[in-house]
DNA sequence: AGTGTTGGTACCCATCGGGAAGTAGGCACT
DNA sequence: AGTGCCTACTTCCCGATGGGTACCAACACT
């Protein structure tokens, strides 16, 4: 009882995490959403949501994907993969196969998809408003600390 | 011309990406968001935001460091640390340290932390409200698809 | 037939998340 | 006075993960 501090309270804390994990699926969600381009990959199909290149395409909200990985620009095919994969497997996109000259497969979300779209809208509207805020919160502090 | 395909896409998708950050503040909010940790920070430090030991705090949006690294469980020292500062650096959170008895620091939202956390809200509401359907989606897709 | 397009997969590496353990400094207990 | 524990970290190390490039398969066009 008196050397086993450090491993006991990391055992707890292994079975508190775990019993907050089930009580807490804001956690999941954030989850979810610490992907990094989850985020993108649903603006760009939720439409109308890129200032510069989404007047492009207005509200369409299905996109091939040759498509995303031309719009989204920064990501990777194996990461537009990846992401478009686990979004499907939790249901908040649908993957179409059409198998005619070269195969071309198109994204679109689905309600559940497009919900979470809608709320996050909230978040960009935070964003969009306080963003300027933080950066110079930001510069502030690399330059009277660093 | 010909053998530069994937360079010279990839130089292009850069300055596009550049612009395309510049353009679009969500961007920097996701990737703040994309820390594991900021959001169960943010849910401590906001109150009232975990259901099986909330009760026990109530609304104070004050907490020392010990108390977070209780609270949120999982988290290691340096994690904590590390969300702490990029938090503080973005002015969401404030550092408070009171060098009287062991030193103790406590930490509290700012209002512009604040006001991200009552954002989240409206992310944690889609979790609770949608979470469940995810998670049956996420089954049945394992279950099918090996 | 060779090249381009479409939608991926395989491999490989750099980075980073994350844990265990160490650190500083003051006080309390012995 | 010395030991040890409390607080709030920091440092080291490693395994996981992110992420890029190269490659693959099929088919149309030249």
């Amino acid at each position: 009882m008196a050397t086993t501090t450090a491993a006991q309270r990391r055992a707890q804390a292994k079975s508190e995490f775990d019993a907050f994990l089930a009580v807490c699926p804001s956690r999941q969600l954030l989850e979810r959403l610490s992907d990094k381009w989850v985020g993108l990959v649903l603006c760009a199909l939720g439409g109308g949501s890129f200032p510069s290149r989404a007047g492009e395409r207005g509200e369409s909200r299905s996109m091939r994907y040759s498509e995303l990985l031309r719009q989204i620009a920064g990501v990777s095919p194996k990461m537009l993969t990846q992401t478009l994969r686990s979004l499907e497997r939790d249901g908040l996109v649908t993957r179409s196969v059409v198998a005619t000259v070269p195969v071309t497969v198109s994204y679109e979300l689905t309600d559940l998809g497009l919900s979470l779209h809608v709320t996050m809208r909230t978040l960009k509207a935070w964003a969009e408003t306080h963003v300027t805020d933080v950066l110079e919160r930001r510069t502030a502090y690399d330059e009277q600390s660093g």
